[in-house]
DNA sequence: ATGTTC
């Protein structure tokens, strides 16, 4: 059990555990949190995962969690690690078995008040075009060659296809697509799964919404980013369904023996894992970076359905009506990145499990309007609570790798939500509260309670405070759609 | 998160 004594305060917002805490940990664990969210992260595993985490081989600084942390399949949902490039390792678990979930925000000029009235139309286009639900199908089933070259091109699939224009792209992590993903590395289960997925929502806290922009804290950054007050907002928040999962499945089992023949040892099994330069380790990669061209790709396509569902209920996309591309960013994912380290340049592949990117100004992998102001966070909250979006910072290079948090992060397991929650009492208080549901499932619904995830608010303060990023947009739902 | 246990 991991106390608050085990934590050593660098500053009110950052606690350190250090290498000596456990004889086996290569690098110190960094803590994001005020105190109330430190005392709430050491009630679950999370802590206990992240210093396992810190026991890999070839780390490099230091293993980060942010302050929506909770446990997860060995490493917690809200961690980062740095592995060194090309000594390191990588690890399935680190990334998660949602590969490439993330979320993706469209704004508007749309003004709510003049909208209220059409939002109930709006929820039932957006439920209708947009199917969700375990095991959703989509409206695009692929042939086998057509997934394998989606796979390859991501995004650029969908603007081929007439479901992008240039400037989503532009405005899409890695431009929607990670170059090297290779569709021989994925097994043919994978694929099976995969092919009539495209365009779907999924269950769980995946979810697509719509929110009003209800306060702007750095105005010229949301001029920037087309934020405008009291104006429609919708976000996209899903990954890369049953194909990214058979992935993580299909190498979670491939690295048992990895793990055994490299003579890699573990302090949990969750944690399997190859060196990065070996031949399971670059076909992981190889299929992760399938999965996440797949989830860039599946939710392009779930905006121009909800371009169609918007073009349906408010007429013809010009103007003002216009839903235009904020961001779209990953929540899980491992990357080949440069980072300075304790003075040191290094390449390291960057595991970011329930976090983001968060590039500060002047990172070239930016449109030009966005490399003046840093890259964009967007940061869902919990269903019925607000949304943030914020930008990347240059300091947090040394802080968290140039990462940031993804959520509110779950204080309630799933089974213990589902068994206290009534879905249809939840619905009901949702709908009170001006916001208009469309859930597949109600029992679905009530594991999605706002009182089973921390406060969101508290989480970006945090974020903001420590350094990591900064406010510009809070956002407030008014529709939910979900599996 | 997930054809919620091949």
């Amino acid at each position: 059990m991991i106390t608050k004594q085990d934590c050593r305060k660098i500053n009110n917002y950052i606690w350190e555990i250090s290498t000596s805490f456990k004889p086996q940990m290569t690098v110190p664990v960094w803590i994001f949190a005020d105190e109330e969210l430190l005392e709430e992260a050491l009630k679950d595993l999370s802590v206990t995962q992240a210093v396992n985490v810190a026991c890999l081989p070839g780390l490099a600084g230091h293993v980060a969690i942010m302050p929506d942390v909770h446990q997860g399949y060995g490493m917690p949902i809200g961690g980062v690690m740095a592995a060194r490039v090309p000594d390191g390792i990588i690890s399935p678990g680190a990334v998660g078995y949602d590969i490439n979930c993330g979320v993706r925000v469209l704004a508007s000029g749309i003004d709510y008040k003049s909208a209220k009235r059409h939002l109930p139309e709006l929820a039932t286009a957006l439920y209708r075009n947009c199917p969700s639900g375990v095991g959703g199908k989509g409206s695009v089933p692929l042939s086998a060659e057509e997934l394998d070259k989606m796979c390859r091109q991501g995004a650029k699939w969908a603007l081929e296809k007439g479901y992008a224009t240039e400037e989503d792209l532009q405005r899409t992590e890695e431009f929607g697509c990670l170059e090297g993903a290779d569709p021989n590395s994925v097994s043919k289960r994978a694929k099976d799964r995969g092919r009539g997925q495209l365009g779907t929502l999924g269950a769980g806290n995946h979810f697509l919404e719509v929110d009003v922009i209800e306060e702007i804290f750095d105005q010229d950054a949301a001029d920037i980013m087309g934020l405008y007050e009291g104006c429609l907002a919708i976000q996209i928040h899903c990954g890369s369904r049953g194909f990214g999962h058979q992935i993580c499945t299909d190498y979670v089992q491939d690295f048992q023996l990895a793990v055994i023949n490299y003579g890699i040892q573990l302090p949990d099994r969750e944690l399997v894992c190859a060196p990065i330069s070996s031949k399971e380790g670059q076909a992981y990669l190889g299929a992760m970076k399938a999965a996440a061209n797949f989830a860039f790709a599946n939710r392009q396509t779930l905006a121009y359905h909800a371009r169609q569902s918007f073009e349906e209920v408010f007429g013809s996309q010009t103007g003002n009506h216009a839903l235009r591309q904020v961001y779209d960013i990953a929540h899980n994912m491992a990357k080949i990145e440069q980072h300075n380290i304790n003075g040191e340049e290094m390449t390291v592949c960057v595991h970011r499990k329930g976090a983001t990117r968060a590039f500060g100004p002047g990172f070239e992998g930016l449109p030009p309007e966005y490399q003046e102001i840093g890259q964009p966070v967007l940061v869902p909250g919990s269903m019925g609570t607000e949304s943030w979006i914020l930008l990347g910072t240059e300091a947090n290079d040394a802080l968290s790798f140039g990462s940031s948090c993804h959520g509110a992060g779950r204080v309630m397991s799933r089974s213990k939500a589902k068994k206290e929650i009534r879905g249809e009492r939840l619905r009901g208080e949702l709908e009170k509260e001006g916001i208009n549901v469309r859930a597949g499932s109600l029992p679905g619904l009530a594991e999605e309670a706002p009182q089973a995830y921390k406060d969101v608010n508290r989480v970006v303060e945090t974020v903001s405070q420590a350094g990591i990023a900064h406010k510009v947009a809070r956002l407030r739902p008014v529709a939910v759609v979900k599996g």
